[in-house]
DNA sequence: CCCATACATTGATGCTGGTCAATATTCAGG
DNA sequence: CCTGAATATTGACCAGCATCAATGTATGGG
């Protein structure tokens, strides 16, 4: 939750132009790449095309699991890191637990993207 | 190169709601996670910032490799996989190298997000 | 209570990836 | 040509991550 700017001196006498422009501090970049780090593996992306996909809007893990030849603690493993990054929202009702999309997330990370 | 489908078989009895929808391939997904895997890196995402503050459009190794205390084989490294990714595009003139963003790239990237 | 089911957590393992030192390549100048 | 400067490539090292087996934690049914 630090969104400290850090900008760069940009000490560097001549090349080809000066880089004025403040850029992306370090800080701010380790904070954007989580989202992106999140998005970086296939069976995540298919998961999270899955739970979109739902007509109902949510799957619960042994949905999941079943589609994606992996075994059910990798795929818990990936429901949580994409939950993390704010990706997912999960809901328990009774034995089973249901993933769903957080709404506009997606679009979030699109807008990092155009304002990099 | 490959689009295949790769739908899955989706054998599963009952559980929650079937998913019935095709969602991402395997080999769907691993090739959108390429792009992905270039933009989860901190020093990459700041690599992408810098070139694209800049107000020429273009920036070279050495301008680059002065505000990122990172050693010139690694930013190297990184430009390249930011170029194999289809994110910039490099020009050699004379001895230096002029790297710049591939017109509308960042925009297909996003593109892919809300097309999951 | 006891057991089965659905999911999460832990620990271990193998592989991918970021970084650097050293070297190679390419180009401009004298 | 020869030298120096800018960049790319190679090889090696270490951290991080994806995966699985085993176990733990609820929850519901009998």
């Amino acid at each position: 939750m630090n969104a400290l700017p850090t900008l760069e001196p940009s000490t560097e006498e001549a090349c080809c132009t000066p880089a004025g422009q403040p850029a992306l501090g370090a800080d701010e970049a380790k904070q954007k790449s989580l989202v992106f780090k999140a998005l970086a593996d296939p069976n995540r992306l298919r998961l999270l095309s899955m739970v979109k996909a739902e007509s109902s809007g949510e799957s619960c893990v042994c949905d999941l699991t079943a589609s994606l030849d992996l075994g059910q603690p990798t795929v818990s493993h990936h429901l949580k890191i994409l939950v993390d990054s704010g990706l997912l929202h999960r809901e328990k009702r009774g034995t089973w637990a249901y993933y769903s999309l957080v709404p506009g997330a997606l679009d979030d990370v699109a807008g990092l993207l155009t304002t990099l």
